[in-house]
DNA sequence: TCATCGCTACTAATGATGTAGTAGCATGAT
DNA sequence: ATCATGCTACTACATCATTAGTAGCGATGA
C-alpha cells in the first residue's frame, strides 16, 4: 500500500523531478514556502514509509525516491479506476480526454501509443 | 477543492454505484466491516464538504452524492498529472496503458474514443 | 398505552499529518 | 584552535481522519 498524503506527493514530484535532492534543494521547488524542518519532517515520514532513502552529502542529507513514478501512479489510478469508475478504464479515459484541453497534436500521440500498444499485443 | 480521503472515496463509491443509499446500504457495500456509527460519521462529514446530501426516508436517512464522479475523477487526475507525471498526460496514459492487462477489444475501443475527440477538435 | 427496536445525535479517543521551534554537532574559515 | 554557521535531532502541538460508544427519540406492534 503506496497511499501518498497531498504533502508528501508534493515532496515525491520533486525528488523525481530532480532525481534526488538535499532538504534546501525540496525546499526550494515546493510552491508553498515551508520551514526548513517541516520539509525534512515530511522526508523522515516518507523514509519511515521506505519510499525514500538518503546517504551523507558533506553535511547535509541526499534523499532520493525509492518508490517509482510508475508505482506511485499506478497505485493512484487502481485506486481511482476502481472507486471512482467502477473498475472502467474506458471510463477514466473517457474522462480523461474528454474533460482535459488536449491539443489534437497530443491525442495524436495518444492514439499513436495505443497503436503500438496492440500491435505488441497481436504480437505477443 | 475536492480532496477525498481513502475512507471517503469508499463511501462515495457506493453512492455512485447505487445512486443514493441509507446508512445501512453503504455499510453493506463496503469492503471492511465498519460500525454502522462510524460510516454515518463519514457520511457526515461528507455532507458538511458538502459531497452529498440526505432526505429522510421513513425513520432513516437517504444520502445521496452531490459530487459527480466526473468532478471527483477530474481533481484526482489533475493532481496525478501535475505530480507523479510532471504535466503530462501522454506519461500518465502510457503509464496506464502500458501496466494493465487490456483487451485489444479495449484498446480499440480507446482509440475510438481518441478518434472523435480528435474529429471534434477538428470541427471546432 | 407501553415497551421495543431501529436509527440518529452527540461525544470521544487514538493515531497520523502538517507545521515548526530549539538545541547541539560538525565543518569550514580565520 | 576557535568561532560562526549550517544542518540535523529531538520535541511539540494543532488539526484531521478514522473508528466507535452511548443516549435518546420516534414509530410500530402487542
Amino acid at each position: 500500500m503506496t497511499a501518498l498524503t497531498a504533502r508528501e506527493m508534493d515532496v515525491m514530484s520533486v525528488l523525481w523531478d530532480l532525481g534526488s535532492a538535499t532538504v534546501n534543494e525540496v525546499s526550494a521547488q515546493l510552491d508553498d514556502d515551508l520551514a526548513y524542518t517541516t520539509v525534512l519532517t515530511v522526508l523522515r515520514i516518507l523514509e519511515s514509509k521506505g519510499l525514500v532513502g538518503h546517504e551523507r552529502e558533506g553535511r547535509a542529507h541526499r534523499y532520493h525516491p525509492l518508490l517509482a513514478r510508475r508505482e506511485a501512479g499506478r497505485s493512484v489510478l487502481d485506486r481511482l479506476r476502481e472507486k471512482v469508475y467502477s473498475g472502467s478504464t474506458e471510463m477514466l479515459v473517457a474522462n480523461l480526454v474528454s474533460d482535459e484541453r488536449l491539443s489534437a497534436k497530443t491525442i495524436r500521440r495518444l492514439r499513436k501509443l495505443l497503436d503500438e500498444r496492440l500491435e505488441k499485443e497481436e504480437r505477443g
